[in-house]
DNA sequence: CGAAAATTTGACATGACTCAACTGGAGTGG
DNA sequence: CCACTCCAGTTGAGTCATGTCAAATTTTCG
């Protein structure tokens, strides 16, 4: 299972199999159930989670308690805030699992040592990163300029699987817009009958 | 000059004066005027490149032919099309300069050299992008939850002396409203007389 | 100086929100 | 198995923020 970690620590550099054991001597496996929380807002995230299987919601609250989710992740996929875990202030974000969830978590004495004895890995670390920023200002340009519905339609395509494991509702607080305007937006798409 | 440069990669790792002076060697400084073209949109972006002085706006052109500015950079910032630059495919970002600017460039080859010839960089830029991906998620809550006053506000609050230096049109665009909608933001903020 | 660009203002249109009510399904206990 | 509750989802009516189009005014800079 842990297999899927060592899958994607060696996508962008090959590490030996004495590295991949170190690697794995490091992290820990720990599950969760749904509803079980991964990380709570208020508290320092000593974990950078790579997630083997399941579901995570990561959200914050606002002044008016209202919850706004960030991210959501699921097999192959790093959730954290990355934020509180680099400088050791509370975090801002809540993690929890959607469904019952596998994960590999490590904390952050253990990954600055893996840099250490693995530097390949800072370069895996910084090219993911890379990565997951061009994704990241490519969605602020997206949520500046597209409408609710352009996002809708963006998200459906980009995430086809994960569309059908989330609720509307949840899905609505992704997008940054209320239940009831997904709701319009859905019904106007399906022009198509019902095939009653 | 360039001494800035050197400590801008120096703010998360030390290097040694040799290892200064290959950095030095590979980057080659390049200077543009008000309204040149640091990078077209359409071409592949061969370079990265630090800012030293002066002031650019990286903009997308969407199919109206309206343009979206997605970032500002002054001197100590990085600007380029990361995604481009990596993949070697044609940038949709266009950058050019609101003010006579001085840049430190670096190709992808000299790029990869540097990373070879200083690993201890690997270090440097994860740090680097990991900073500019948290800010990044940031400002995507930001756009999704945040009216169209608070995004103003907000932006002349986290960048005071940029705000005196950049038009409002182009502020407008990079906060995705009409200069009209900002103009009347402004309008209503104002509510102290002008000093007439 | 003069043309072009930037800013402001007004009138109106529209997308998304809020509040409220209703529907339908999932679970629960009697 | 039914009555009940809870929650997600839908729908309607009214409101508000922001966009669009248009025109007037001010500023910039070539």
């Amino acid at each position: 299972m842990s297999d899927l970690l060592i899958r994607n620590l060696n996508r962008f550099v090959t590490l030996t199999s004495e590295e991949n054991d170190t690697v794995l001597s490091l992290f820990r496996p720990r599950n969760f159930r749904r509803h079980q929380f991964i990380q709570q807002e208020g508290e320092v995230a000593r974990y950078e989670t790579f997630l083997l299987s399941g579901l995570t919601r990561t959200y914050e609250i606002d002044e008016k308690g209202a919850e706004h989710i960030v991210l959501f992740g699921t097999e192959d996929w790093w959730v954290g805030d990355l934020y509180s875990f680099l400088t050791g202030l509370p975090s801002t974000y809540a993690i929890d699992c959607l469904e019952d969830t596998q994960t590999m978590q490590v904390s952050k004495d253990d990954l600055e040592e893996l840099y250490v004895r693995v530097p390949k890995l800072e370069r895996h670390f910084r090219i993911m990163i890379q990565k997951a920023y061009i994704t990241s200002t490519r969605r602020i340009t997206s949520s500046l300029r597209k409408s609710a519905a352009e996002r809708y339609m963006d998200f459906i395509r980009t995430y086809p699987s994960l569309e059908q494991r989330i609720p509307n509702h949840q899905i609505a607080s992704f997008l940054g817009i209320t239940p009831q305007s997904l709701s319009r937006i859905r019904a106007k798409g399906n022009t198509r009958k019902t095939g009653k």
